[in-house]
DNA sequence: GGTACATGCGCC
DNA sequence: AAATGGCGCATGTACC
């Protein structure tokens, strides 16, 4: 079976945009949702696009009419290199309506462009904003007001919806001119190439889904919900009909009936919010110390209860009406242009619910843990698998550090949340008072890396970790220092991997503290580890795996999730590894000019369900081919 | 009745 | 004056 990458997945992808040959367009559509293509009650109203060769317009087109009729357009994309559009992810999964092959077809997104021309910096990408900025002008008034308006778009007058439509696409077209020039003169294109592959793979796994299992669903929101209606009969012989959902409800009776003394922190201050009210959130609840037998009864109601309270709100009602009412799948949105890292984001699609007002939505990047045992596949033949890059931050940490002992780690495999045990242990921290290094690993975990995203803790053990951290990594501290005292020179910098970051105006104090330190030092690892080299790894998963039964439906910034046939789970696993770590190494040096050394490794679980699997296969791959194997339980 | 903000909390 | 980074969503509160 064919698993190669298509040519434009490498600098053929780049050379694609330098030859200029491409479709722009743009499609107005009915606006349930926004227009969504996976809405199925909507529909294209008018698609108006140009066919440019060498950097001339040579066509310029429209039809009036839905999927069915957009023909001539797939054959226009069929015969250039690229299509350009402003928010492309939204063009690309109507042309699949249309029936174009979502594998075949690379894009230059106006939005992403903006994105990456503007590093961290949070301007509007809208495309009126984008023109505005590009002095191209605004959008023609009357269309314009009709969709600010919201008027339905088949009812706008043809005479002004198609010269609106021909405008986004002629604004889209000059802005794409303009980045591109931009991109090379900043040095930018390697980057502005990752974020267009992305965009297309994303649009494809948005269309699939998320599963969930029905029994397992209902189970779990029946017993929450009965034990906390019992919890909530307890509470209210207590405390009477106060909300618990306010804080400051909550805040009153606990700190004024009850009693209880406000905590204080590490400082010895009492634990209060911002704006001096009473804190309620789950650290300060946690310190709370009864003396008496109501408060301890209340406490231990009230936080189990709280406990259900957030998981049925957020999680289980919104997974029982989909198992109810939508035969268990429901959709996600993956957001890029939206992070400073240039990370994802994700959000919910909203449904709506019988019986409920409003509607609710999750999204896919924060499902508690406890609940991905309740995603599964469609069908008894398929299994669930996630492969994950192992401990990604932390090795390219090393890897951007060029810090010798942190790879030596790497390569050894050495067991380094057993050092911090050890570090807190002997540093008296009182978490760790009595305990073994085994018995204090767990919960060593916590503080492994906060020092890597600049966290100096707050114990006086967790400051002795931190310092003995930047001492033994001294390669990442100085690093990180050293990007930090760029910043101060000139307000940005550049990362290794060519990524633009901005913090104007940043300054030293005289004690020689540099403002933003800590999102100084954690921008360029959070977004060389999850801004690109997942996005690189699910290119190169999504196109390999085309002609596999295999189909991946999330990414969580450092794993890809797929629902897998059973005959094809050996491919899977091989197919896991290639593409978390050699595909990587590839990828960066062909088109990043980016040689990594540290040694990538993947983690990869097949089961049933999501992340049920006991086992986990580990593989670490080095950019000459070594590999390693383990079999971790 | 709507919007904006604050708070709290889930994930990596 | 802030000293762990990055997000999105639900709820309550304040305000118009």
């Amino acid at each position: 079976m064919d698993t190669n990458l298509p040519s434009f997945v490498g600098p053929q992808g780049i050379e694609n945009y330098l030859n200029l040959s491409f479709v722009s367009l743009d499609f107005e559509t009915t606006n349930l949702e926004k227009g969504s293509a996976l809405n199925k009650d909507n529909d294209i109203v008018l698609a108006c696009w140009t066919v440019n060769r060498n950097g001339q317009e040579v066509k310029r087109r429209h039809i009036w009419g839905d999927e069915l009729t957009m023909q001539p357009l797939l054959d226009d994309i069929a015969s250039t290199d690229f299509v350009v559009a402003h928010n492309a992810k939204f063009e690309l999964q109507w042309l699949e309506r249309c029936g174009l092959d979502l594998y075949d077809v690379q894009v230059w997104d106006t939005m992403l462009g903006e994105w990456v021309l503007h590093g961290n910096q949070k301007v509007p990408f809208n495309l009126e904003a984008t023109s505005q900025r590009y002095n191209l002008g605004g959008k023609t008034p009357l269309g314009a007001m009709c969709i600010k308006m919201g008027m339905a778009t088949q009812d706008i007058p043809v005479s002004w919806l198609q010269p609106y439509c021909y405008q986004d696409v002629d604004l889209a077209t000059n802005i794409f001119y303009d980045q591109l020039d931009r991109c090379q003169e900043k040095k930018l294109m390697h980057l502005m190439l990752v974020r267009n592959l992305t965009c297309v793979a994303l649009a494809y796994i948005e269309l699939q889904g998320c599963q969930l299992d029905r029994e397992k669903v209902i189970n779990a929101h029946q017993e929450a919900v009965t034990e906390m209606a019992e919890l909530e009969q307890k509470l209210i012989v207590m405390c009477g009909s106060i909300n618990l959902g306010s804080s400051k409800q909550l805040g009153e009776f606990l700190f004024e009936k009850l009693g209880f003394k406000i905590p204080l922190d590490h400082k010895k201050k009492p634990m209060l919010t911002a704006k001096g009210a009473y804190k309620t959130d789950k650290l300060t609840i946690s310190k709370l110390k009864s003396t008496n037998k109501e408060q301890e009864e209340f406490l231990a109601a009230y936080i189990r209860f709280n406990q259900l309270d957030a998981l049925v709100t957020k999680n289980l009602d919104f997974f029982k009406g989909v198992v109810s009412e939508y035969d268990g799948v429901f959709y996600g949105v993956f957001n890029q242009a939206q992070t400073g890292t240039h990370r994802l984001s994700s959000s919910g699609r909203k449904l709506k619910f019988a019986g409920k007002k409003k509607e609710s939505g999750a999204q896919l990047q924060n499902l508690p843990r406890q609940y991905k045992g309740m995603f599964t596949a469609h069908d008894d033949d398929y299994l669930i698998g996630e492969a994950d890059g192992a401990q990604l931050e932390f090795r390219v940490a090393a890897e951007l550090g060029g810090d010798k002992v942190a790879e030596a780690e790497i390569v050894a495999g050495a067991d380094i949340h057993s050092v911090t045990s050890s570090v807190m242990i002997e540093a008296g921290h009182p978490d760790f008072i009595g305990k073994s290094v085994k018995e204090g690993r767990q919960g060593a975990k916590a503080h492994t890396f906060a020092p890597m995203y600049g966290g100096n803790g707050k114990l006086p053990a967790e400051q002795a970790y931190a310092e003995f951290f930047k001492k033994k990594y001294h390669g990442i501290s100085g690093t990180q220092r050293s990007w930090c005292e760029q910043v101060v020179t000139r307000g940005w910098f550049t990362t290794p991997y060519g990524m633009r970051f901005y913090w104007p105006g940043t300054k030293m104090s005289r004690s020689g503290y540099i403002e933003n330190t800590t999102a100084i030092s954690n921008y360029p690892i959070q977004g060389f580890a999850t801004g690109e080299i997942i996005p690189i790894a699910l290119v190169a998963f999504w196109h390999r795996a085309r002609h596999l039964d295999i189909t991946v439906w999330n990414t969580i910034h450092d794993s890809l999730v797929s629902r897998v046939h059973k005959d094809c789970v050996d491919q899977y696993k091989e197919l896991s590894k290639q593409c978390l770590t050699t595909d990587v190494y590839n990828f960066l040096r062909d088109v990043y000019n980016y040689h990594f050394r540290v040694p990538l490794g993947v983690g990869v679980k097949v089961a049933k369900n999501w992340g049920a699997s006991k086992e986990e296969h580990v593989w670490s791959v080095w950019p000459d081919g070594k590999e390693t194997y383990e079999l971790k339980e």
